[in-house]
DNA sequence: TCGATTATGATTAACAGG
DNA sequence: CCTGTTAATCATAATCGA
């Protein structure tokens, strides 16, 4: 029974009553940036005639600024920092809208004064508070959002970048769950001890009560799913599965999970997000936040291939009569490459590789390895082992030659991720970014499963969204289910991917169509609403957004979600979320 | 300028042993 | 429970040569 240590809040901090409070307050006011009707600039053109073409100027256009302000405000301050922009295209909005009557009770995070109301028995309650309140009640429109973060305690560079990130039709708990989440990816541990941290960072989750439901049949039950719902703390509610299996992989599947998705993540759309695993902190759960609470599964690719491959995948497809891939790829590196078995030493144990990334181990390294072991008559000693083991762990070497390892050909890896033989190879691509653009894509196999229970609902073809195309992973993974692709909407950054899935839907005969785009950002609804028109809707969005700034190899910039690229990740949920709006009103 | 080559740790989670 | 250890990780940036 819960109890534990959670104290009967004697003395501990009220950290959740108040934050509990303030999320409530918060969220008794749903506020939007002055948008839409601020479009009508008064139809002005002259002064941002000079602009006409300008990206930056529809950038911020599509966010609902008028354009006249947008013009006035990059010519002087150029467009190059948009930023500096935004703060002060937020700036003159909020000058022009008449402050409206401040109907919000904002209470002083540091100060306790007003907490007596009807607020006290929360502590109590709040496990059970899952009144989910009618929100959005006293919807004061004309409320700016940036004063009110603000005049909530938040800096006003958090709230600006927090609107930035998430546009200005975001909700205002959607945008404090983003900066309280910012603050604690920043705040040093000085100042709180563990547990409180946990705590604090609980606050950022939810008020809507996450309500993850799973069940499984037969065997094993994952532990604790009703207990969890009582003893409930938001915190480990995202944890590894080990073995990383997800809800089920094909070769060690012997019971069946079930799961009922939150009602908001029901499609159509169905959508499925991709990124690294090992994230860090929190990044899971704000993803999964943004993505309607929806449980992520993860899943590594072991389970599929000969390479590891830590991934979590959100989805809302159903997880029952998935089928694999055939013919089943090898699973262990001497199946995968049978030459290597004559040369592989009885002292390396390893039968499968670690995950493939973007870069290859140096020659250098490998010399250094040979002359580490080329001088024993038997085995090396236990620290010679010891150190080639750990480097061909990293570098993910094999062995193809007396005392002689090497990194895996492009082609390899090709093949161990799934992809026809020479997919990324020729027509401008070097080597060198033949290895980035594989080491960031899609293992084949792992995402068909996933997909596989598509195929008997969309017999004729589905439309599907492609962001982050990358080489085209989910485009391969849904041809080779045999499930036809009627019109692809791919959008993907870099030039040379862009050629290699333009070339590969040319060579596999194709009947539908393929519609490339440079910039997710550009994708905005009057481009949605154009591309959907033509063909009707989206049956499928699929992304994986850049994992730059979370993934654990990156030493630079290992900035989270909030990083320059994988905050890219926001625009998979605009998009999303838009595609999802625009679709259940045309039903 | 492009492509190839190389060196560059920190963050977590799992694990082991008290 | 605690603490130290092991292990894995969709990368960036500087440099060099053609």
């Amino acid at each position: 029974m819960g109890g534990d240590d959670s104290g009967v809040a004697s003395d501990n901090f009220d950290w959740n009553t108040e934050d509990e409070l303030e999320i409530e307050n918060y969220q008794s006011s749903c506020l939007t940036v002055p948008n839409g009707d601020a479009v009508t600039g008064s139809g002005d053109a002259s002064s941002s005639a000079v602009l006409a073409n300008s990206k930056v100027l529809d950038h911020f256009v599509g966010m609902g600024f008028s354009r006249e302000m947008v013009s006035k405000v990059i010519q002087e301050y150029g467009e190059e920092n948009e930023a500096k922009l935004l703060e002060e295209l937020l700036t003159y909005t909020a000058l022009e809208s008449s402050p409206p009557p401040q109907t919000l009770i904002v209470t002083d995070p540091s100060s306790s004064g007003n907490a007596g109301s009807s607020w006290d028995d929360f502590s109590d309650t709040d496990i059970f508070s899952d009144e989910d309140m009618e929100k959005n009640i006293s919807d004061s429109e004309n409320d700016d959002t940036l004063r009110t973060l603000v005049k909530m305690g938040y800096k006003q560079e958090e709230a600006l970048i927090a609107i930035e990130r998430l546009g200005p039709n975001s909700s205002l708990d959607e945008l404090v769950d983003f900066i309280g989440v910012a603050q604690i990816a920043k705040a040093e541990d000085a100042l709180l001890p563990p547990e409180e941290k946990l705590q604090y960072n609980g606050y950022a989750k939810s008020n809507k009560r996450r309500f993850y439901e799973c069940e499984v049949l037969g065997r094993k039950k994952p532990r604790g799913c009703e207990k969890k719902i009582i003893n409930d703390d938001d915190e480990e509610a995202l944890h590894l599965p080990n073995p990383m299996i997800g809800f089920g992989v094909p070769t060690e599947s012997n019971f069946i999970t079930l799961r009922r998705l939150p009602e908001d993540a029901i499609g159509p759309p169905y959508f499925y997000y991709e990124n690294v695993a090992l994230a860090p902190k929190g990044v899971w759960q704000t993803i999964s936040r943004f993505l309607y609470d929806v449980e992520p599964e993860f899943v590594d690719s072991k389970f599929f291939c000969a390479a590891a491959r830590k991934r979590g995948y959100i989805h809302n497809l159903p997880i029952q009569n998935r089928f694999p891939l055939l013919p089943l790829p090898p699973r262990t590196i001497h199946e995968a490459f049978p030459l290597t078995r004559k040369w592989w030493p009885s002292w390396d144990p390893r039968t499968k590789l670690n995950c493939l990334q973007t870069c290859i181990g140096s020659a250098k390294l490998t010399e250094r390895i040979r002359k580490a072991v080329e001088n024993y008559e038997g085995d090396p000693p236990d620290h010679a082992q010891k150190y080639v083991l750990d480097q061909c762990r990293k570098w993910n070497l094999v062995w193809v030659g007396r005392n002689k390892v090497a990194p895996l050909e492009p082609d390899e890896v090709e093949t161990l991720l799934g992809f026809p033989r020479n997919h990324t190879r020729g027509g401008g691509i070097s080597r060198t970014d033949r290895y980035k653009s594989l080491g960031n894509s899609f293992q084949i196999d792992t995402v068909a499963y996933h997909l596989s229970v598509l195929k008997e609902m969309y017999p004729n073809g589905i439309n599907l969204l492609s962001l982050f195309s990358g080489i085209g992973g989910a485009e391969v993974a849904l041809h080779r289910l045999g499930i036809p692709l009627k019109n692809v909407v791919s959008v993907e950054k870099s030039e040379v991917n862009r050629n290699i899935v333009r070339s590969w839907w040319e060579q596999t005969n194709q009947k539908g169509h393929l519609y490339d785009m440079e910039d997710v950002r550009e994708l905005d609804a009057d481009r949605l609403e154009q591309l959907m028109n033509t063909f009707g809707g989206f049956d499928l969005i699929v992304g994986g957004s850049p994992c730059n700034n979370l993934a654990g190899s990156n030493r630079v910039s290992r900035d989270g979600l909030e990083g320059k690229e994988s905050s890219l990740f926001f625009d998979y949920f605009r998009i999303l979320d838009l595609v999802k709006n625009m679709m259940s009103k045309c039903r």
